[in-house]
RNA sequence: GGCGCUAUGGUGCAACGGUUAGCACGCGGCCCUUUCAAGGCUGAAAUACGGGUUCGAUUCCCGUUAGCGCUACCA
């Protein structure tokens, strides 16, 4: 028996879709909080939904999550494997009286055309299809849980398929502890007598995911704050199964700019598109988590060792907030920007790699040569994919010159032959670093009787094809005296071309 | 429609009865400078509205408005 009373909490996900950027927030408070209270974090996909249920959409949702650096200690569990047990379930809940069978006609039932469905009763709710403006006065009391022991035998006689339904009381309240909106009560006349069991066998939300938050011995419920409104039920149904309910905590939703809720049209909501764009996840995690969640102060660029430690429930707040992209971007740059280059060489690595640019290459071959041009590229990238830009300038001869570069930049008439005699000069050079290169550089521009910018800003454009990059000396020292040269030799024609 | 939640600059958060309402992103300007970034400085920009309670409200209460959520045999 687990005799410590470490918190232990899930992060439940439907294959109904990609993990997107709320589902991974709530992963992410989740795996915070385990990690926080040194607890156990399981992961269950729920999956009971056979009709938009995607099980090839459950590897792509993992990969998201281990992307993201959210590990789960259990798991995964799949509740499309253990329906007996919600059986099971509804069966005691029945068998107590706590609930009835019910022969309403389900909207979704599959047998459709034979629609069998009792004579009398009938219609009751009906979503009413997904016209606009629908108005819809809901009976919160199911007609079946009055039904006389004669009139189920004669239903279950004709065949009509029964779902459970939770019989709620009709009077009373229903409290619950949420740990971000605190004591909550709601009125039990509000709440309907809704399925447990649909007449297919299978659970529905509210029941299996009770059954296995029991079972999981779930001690703290963190998701989104969708579900505060369902959580009553929940509540009742832990009563009714003879458990104490855990501790909720309902966090607040992410929206899109425009602050409805998110969605494709809002652009990119999966997470592993953020993988994809060359966000690093540390930096994302960052990001993440300051949406809805404050550690109290000023504080924003927090590794994740110091989310860890810092993150608690109380700084959790109630308010929806905006999904702001340009902040993601900023984040990114600043662990770009701060990260020990020994950590962010793995990342460029494997983004080299996908761009087949790493076999062979003078990184894969200079481990020092690598960390330091990495070192002076970093500052002008904001997301990984730019490294891959980058590279080809830096490891190949394979890049064109930008032509907003050499428009601003190859305009005089003098620079074919100024460069021509950089050229020599630089191959004559019998040191190669900083000072050398500066040094030579400004005494043909001296020579010249120009000033050394128009020099230096031609120069640039000749040996890597950009206008932006990095200061021209320590990349002239990062290329290597060989490759310079050859590159301005190489540029020439192209600048009289112009 | 019913029920509920929320409300600080454009955005994310601070301030948990007393601050010139703070920080960050974004935007403008300046500095640095060899391009572009990064960095530094700086400017504009907020307590939704109306009532209370209080010596004093961003903060507590009520109402209005707005947004969001739930109201499925979806999760």
């Amino acid at each position: 028996m687990d005799r410590t009373n470490k918190p232990r909490v899930r992060f439940a996900p439907s294959p109904t879709g990609y993990l997107h950027v709320g589902g991974a927030r709530t992963a992410l408070f989740n795996w915070l909080f385990a990690r926080h209270e040194g607890g156990t974090m399981l992961l269950r996909v729920e999956d009971t939904d056979v009709e938009r249920n995607r099980p090839e959409l459950v590897d792509g949702i993992l990969a998201g999550l281990k992307w993201l650096g959210v590990e789960w200690d259990e798991g995964p569990y799949f509740q499309s494997q253990r329906p007996d047990m919600y059986r099971a379930a509804a069966e005691r809940v029945l068998d107590s009286g706590a609930a009835f069978a019910c022969y309403c006609k389900a909207s979704s039932y599959a047998g459709g055309d034979a629609a069998p469905a009792g004579d009398d009763s009938g219609e009751e709710q009906e979503p009413e299809g997904d016209d606009e403006g629908v108005k819809f006065k809901k009976n919160i009391t199911c007609p079946c849980r009055d039904l006389s022991e004669s009139e189920r035998a004669a239903r279950e006689r004709e065949g009509v398929p029964h779902a459970i339904r939770f019989r709620t009381a009709r009077s009373g309240v229903t409290t619950f502890q949420d740990a971000v909106f605190g004591e909550r009560e709601v009125k039990n006349e509000e709440i309907e007598d809704f399925v447990l069991l649909r007449s297919n066998g299978l659970p529905t939300y509210q029941l299996s995911v009770v059954v296995d938050d029991i079972d999981m011995r779930i001690t703290h419920v963190i998701r989104g704050a969708d579900h505060l409104s369902n959580t009553p039920k929940q509540v009742l149904l832990y009563r009714a199964l003879g458990a104490e309910p855990p501790i909720f905590a309902h966090v607040p939703l992410i929206l899109g700019a425009d602050r409805t809720r998110l969605s494709k049209r809002h652009g990119a909501t999966s997470v592993s598109s953020y993988a994809d764009e060359g966000f690093l996840p540390e930096a994302f995690r960052n990001f993440l988590a300051l949406l809805g969640w404050s550690p109290g102060g000023d504080s924003e660029f927090l590794r994740t060792s110091e989310l860890v430690e810092r993150f608690t429930l109380e700084g959790v707040s109630r308010t929806n907030a905006v999904f702001d992209r340009p902040k993601l971007e900023w984040f990114n740059t600043q662990y770009l920007q701060k990260l020990p280059v020994e950590e962010l060489l793995p990342h460029v690595a494997a983004e080299l790699k996908c761009a087949n640019l790493w076999e062979g290459s003078q990184a894969a071959a200079d481990p020092g040569w690598f960390a330091r041009a990495v070192d002076l590229i970093r500052p002008r990238t904001r997301l990984l994919h730019d490294f891959t830009t980058w590279a080809r300038a830096f490891f190949t001869d394979d890049f064109d010159y930008e032509p907003e570069a050499r428009a601003k930049f190859w305009k005089d008439e003098r620079l074919p032959g100024m460069l021509a005699k950089l050229a020599d000069a630089l191959a004559a050079l019998p040191e190669w670093n900083h000072d050398a290169c500066d040094a030579a550089s400004r005494a043909v521009a001296a020579a010249e009787g120009v000033k050394a910018g128009l020099l230096i800003n031609a120069t640039r454009v000749a040996i890597v094809g950009r206008a932006v990059a990095p200061p021209l000396f320590e990349t002239m020292v990062a290329l290597g005296q060989e490759r310079v040269v050859t590159r301005l030799r190489r540029a020439i024609p192209s600048i009289s071309a112009h």
